[in-house]
Order: C-alpha cells, then structure tokens, then sequence
DNA sequence: AAGTCATATAACCATTTGGTTATACCAGAA
DNA sequence: TTCTGGTATAACCAAATGGTTATATGACTT
C-alpha cells in the first residue's frame, strides 16, 4: 500500500517524517521529541511503515526508522500533479468536457 | 479553520476540488457524477466549505458550489513548503541540528 | 541470574469518518 | 394549491483514528 494522503493527514506523522528526512532515528529517540505515549508514536510509525515511506530495522534492542526517500519522492510527484492541477486547470478544461467521467475512475 | 490536509484525505473530495477546478457546480451535477448518495455528498462538501476551500451559495432552490481558488493555493503552497521541505532537506539539516525541538513547535 | 531500558502488545476509550435510509423542508412548475 | 425535484437533516452503523494505561517480551548490563 502507500497513501501519502493518509500518511500526512496527521501533524505527528510529518513532524515525524521532517525528523526522518535530515537523520535515521530510534524510536526512543523519537518518542523523546513528542509529547505524547511510546504505543502512541509507535502506532504513527506503524502507519508510516504501511503506507511505505518510512522503514524500520532492527539493530539489537533498537528499533532504527529511516526515510524511504525515493518512494516518498515518488508518491509526492503524484500528489504534486493530481493537487496541483487543481490550481492550473486551463488545459483540463476541455478534457474534462469531452469525458463524463464518474466517481473516480483513471482514464 | 483550514486543514488542507484534512480536506484532501478522502479521494471523493479530491475528485470534487477536480470538478469544482473548472466549472462551477449544483450539487444535484456534482451527486450525478458520483455512486455515493446525496447526503454522503453533502457532507463532503460540508467538510470543504469548513476547511474554506470551496464556497457554496444559493440560487433559487439549487446550492451552488465553486473553488475557493485564492486559498487553496495559498494552502497548498504551505502544504509543499512543508512537504517538499522533506525532500530537500539538505539546508535543514544544519538548523534541526541547532534546534533540540519537540513535538510541532513553530519557531 | 537479576536488573534495566527499549520495544511490543493488549485492552480500553472517545471522536471522527464515510456511508446508509428515511423523512422533512422549500422553491418553482403545473 | 398540489406536485416535483433539489436540498437538508436525523438517526443509525461499522470502521478508523488517536490517544491512554498496564503489562509482556527481549536484549544488553551488572
């Protein structure tokens, strides 16, 4: 799975993965710089490993989290082009006109 | 309030900024091109016009729905500060460093 | 072998989310 | 005035979210 949606829809995940972008970190590190319980950061971080974009390794009776940066990259490139044309619309326009598109379909 | 974060979460509601990007639209046209129902669709549309990113207004008995284009963009570009700042985050490497921050703090 | 610290997991809780059906309300059309 | 189509709202539901505390497990340290 990766849905970068979910991913950053909590503030505790990208201040997570802003600390993950610029160092690897245990989660005893992390859990330092939050304010909240270890089960709860935990449980962020589990998400972040589901959706893909974060990694963890163990190394003794650490837990080590990095940032799976070219995946990040990539799922960050298709939120840019599917928001972001929201924004500059103008060739859209007829696209959207010639097609009677339902629901979410890819076409 | 304006959680952009919140309001781009749910792929319905991105398909709706999608429409709502070119055209203005009542909510019967926008419910016609879903599979969900009317007050499914309401709420979605009650949750973009909390996060202030679509604008609805009356119109004899019809609801009239268009993008808030100005702050959209404002918000998604905060969105890809804060993203993109993931990415490239070679210059912030230096300033976490100094900083022995916790949890969201702005500074 | 016992202690300690990092991590994992279980059980619980309140709130939000995303949907449904049924029904009320309201404005223009017949 | 009644009918109809568009919208609103209520009541309900299951699942997900974001948190807690308590406790178990696991791996170095002493």
């Amino acid at each position: 799975m990766t849905d970068i949606y979910r991913a950053i829809a909590d503030p505790t995940r990208r201040k997570i993965l802003t600390l993950l972008s610029r160092n690897e970190y245990t989660q005893s590190e992390l859990v330092e710089r939050f304010t909240i319980s270890q089960p709860a950061l935990k449980k962020h971080l589990a998400i972040l490993v589901e959706e893909d974009l974060i990694a963890e390794r163990k190394e003794g009776r650490y837990r080590v989290y990095r940032l799976k940066r070219d995946n990040f990259k990539d799922q960050y490139e298709k939120l840019q082009q599917e928001i972001g044309g929201v924004l500059d619309s103008k060739l859209l326009k007829l696209k959207t006109y010639l097609e009677g598109e339902i629901d979410g379909e890819s076409h």
